[in-house]
RNA sequence: CGGGGUGUAGCGCAGUCCGGUAGCGCGCCUGGUUUGGGACCAGGAUGUCGUAGGUUCGAAUCCUAUCACCCCGACCA
């Protein structure tokens, strides 16, 4: 491709609305343009990205069996009734009437099409094992678009859905969609972690992330690395750090902690360490009676070591705490006689239930607000001072330097950005929907289902997080939206240099290389600038004073320097530098 | 949605407090000189000052409303 052919317009200052590098690498590259909030149109140099993208998953999607199909962005709102999502979704729903006043959905996701396509499709069990995909624009209204195209609005994703007969044999395409995952993400060049998931609000039993790594990504990942353990930290099992509880030492007593209410000023104040400080965490949650009748509230006290942090995905799932939210002012006030920053469990003016984290529940003499502000209790002991609290639960976050909770070493943490999700759903649209085949014996039922999500859109911002520098984008091979860039010094004014460049972009664009030739004649530090800002891996340079020697300049995008290459070998080593890498 | 902030040329910004009819850098156009890391000289084009209303002889500037966008908190590809 010659660049007059072409499309460029770099940036040498991101939109003052930028906020991550990502985003303002490609703003600035030229590869997108925002149009409103997330919401962006994909550029000539972006969308070369996109589609070799889009190609991988394609060639793995059908090299796993899986079969494409395309459904449309919008669908009717009658399909979503079926299955309680038009209720359920929320805002983030885009939704949607037609000139008729008939109401319909801007897609997020596709169950609904798929399991009506299914269900008219699928009628014996001799079509199964089966799983569609397509790649597709999705909407979602997200109350704070942000990152770019990390959490757009509208953006490109491939959803696949497969259908089985039983769980067991879902469990099967699930894990071919697993491996084939791994496949994909090897070959667009990214170093990525697949991670137990949660499985979050649709139910199910079995879900891994696909999580690129990234120290800007916004998920959390705890792994061990001597063994093959790796989670959400939302996951993550946090196993008691302390093994039984040690014998009490100490006798309570109420000391004066003026001001200190944060546990490392409280830890600092007293001289002790901070694992032996226990801090309060109110919730309040809505009770349910023995009809399954709300209620009202019941306040609840959870106690996390010092330097602990409250895992809100955990505290969801002890009994009771089901859509919890924090307690207000008012309501810690009324149980406990004293406001945020000197809060415990012991002196509660209205009896509140209690539950400690594992590791709290083995604590001895240990530290606690005493429910009176500018002071805390000190040498506090289970059993001694204080009854067992009502609930022991696992409601932290791991740390690095934690147990692997498969027992083989030390867990580390990395941030991640999810890319990719595979998800085992079982029956949960298909039930409602009435999606169901029949079986040798000629009786209906309901087909398995498993949904297996790849963000297209966002993997160009999460490879771009993960490989960037000062200068600009580095490109895996893969996913560059050209290979190799060819930068002619005096491509404009010099017949030498002009027609080594024209032979070679010939040579290499023969070879079925995705070559670029800066024909712009433009001065050498504004074409390398603009090519290291757009981030090309491979470049060559050629200028009067190599040829005159026979030689041009070979340079990869993460080389300190350029390397002198003869003419005639430059276009064979660039062809063996990118075969390796298929 | 709650809290905070910003809208001035393609991009980055000044001007707003204290009203007098819009400016700087980059980019863009023309000519010339340059040419191995974002060149230089000379000339030039570009603005409903987010929008609507109000106050005033006069509004980018003051007032009111409104819209858009951004940042901080509850979610997911």
């Amino acid at each position: 491709m010659r660049l007059s052919n072409f499309f460029l317009s770099t940036l040498r200052e991101a939109p003052a609305d930028a906020d991550i590098v990502s985003q303002k690498l490609m703003l600035r590259a030229g590869m997108i343009k925002k149009l409103a909030a997330g919401i962006y149109n994909y550029m000539p140099m972006g969308l070369k990205s996109i589609r070799k993208i889009e190609a991988i998953i394609r060639e793995e999607m059908n090299t796993a069996g899986a079969v494409e199909l395309l459904m449309p962005v919008v669908q009717p709102a009658e399909l979503w009734m079926e299955t309680g999502r038009w209720q359920k979704y929320g805002a983030e729903l885009m939704r949607i009437k037609d000139r008729h006043d008939r109401d319909f959905i801007v897609q997020p996701t596709s169950e609904e099409a798929i399991t009506d396509i299914a269900r008219a499709e699928i009628k014996s069990y001799k079509q199964l094992p089966v799983n569609f995909y397509h790649i597709q624009t999705k909407f979602r209204d997200e109350r704070r678009p942000r990152f770019g195209l990390m959490r757009g609005r509208e953006f490109t994703m491939k959803d696949a859905y497969s259908f089985d007969r039983d769980e067991a044999s879902a469990l099967k395409s699930y894990d071919i969609m697993y491996a084939a995952y791994q496949r994909i993400f090897s070959r667009l060049g990214l170093t990525f972690r697949a991670v137990a998931a949660d499985t979050g609000s649709i139910g199910g039993s079995r879900s891994h992330e696909f999580q690129v790594i990234a120290d800007t990504g916004e998920d959390a990942i705890a792994y061990c690395p001597d063994s093959d353990y790796a989670a959400n930290i939302e996951l993550a099992e946090a196993l008691p750090l302390i093994a039984s509880r040690g014998a009490a030492s100490q006798t309570m007593t109420k000391t004066p902690t003026p001001g200190k209410s944060r546990c490392e000023d409280v830890a600092e104040l007293l001289g002790i360490p901070l694992d032996r400080t226990v801090k309060s965490i109110v919730l309040a949650a809505e009770k349910v009676d023995d009809r399954g009748q709300p209620a009202g509230n019941e306040i609840w006290l959870l106690l996390l070591r010092g330097d602990h942090d409250l895992n809100e995905v955990k505290a969801s799932k002890v009994p009771g705490l089901k859509g919890f939210r924090f307690a207000s002012e008012g309501e810690i006030v009324e149980h406990f006689g004293c406001k945020p920053g000197y809060l415990g469990p012991i002196g509660l003016k209205k009896s509140v239930k209690i539950v400690a984290d594992h590791t709290v529940a083995n604590m001895a003499d240990f530290v606690s607000g005493a429910n009176e502000v500018d002071f805390h209790y000190t040498g506090l002991n289970w059993g001694r001072d204080l009854p067992e609290p009502n609930l022991v639960a696992d409601i932290r976050n791991v740390i690095a330097g934690d147990p692997s909770p498969d027992g083989k070493g030390k867990l580390a943490i990395q941030r991640g950005i999810e890319v990719g999700h595979v998800f085992y759903l079982g029956t949960t649209y298909s039930a409602p929907m009435k999606a169901t085949f029949l079986d040798e014996t000629g009786k209906p039922q309901p087909l398995e289902m498993g949904c297996y999500g790849i963000g297209v859109t966002r993997l160009l911002g999460a490879a771009i997080e993960q490989n960037h520098d000062d200068k600009g984008i580095i490109w895996p091979d893969a996913i560059a939206p050209f290979t190799v860039v060819i930068c002619p010094l005096g491509y404009d004014r010099n017949e030498t240099v002009k027609s080594a460049a024209d032979n070679l972009h010939a040579e290499l664009m023969a070879a079925g290389i995705d070559v670029v030739l800066d024909d712009r004649g433009e001065r050498p530090g504004v074409m390398f600038a603009d090519w290291e800002l757009i981030g090309v891996p491979h470049r060559v340079t050629i200028g009067d004073r190599g040829l005159k020697e026979g030689m041009v300049e070979y340079q990869h995008r993460r080389d300190e320097k350029a390397t002198p290459v003869a003419v005639a070998e430059i276009s064979t080593l660039l062809k063996g530098k990118l075969k390796t890498k298929q």
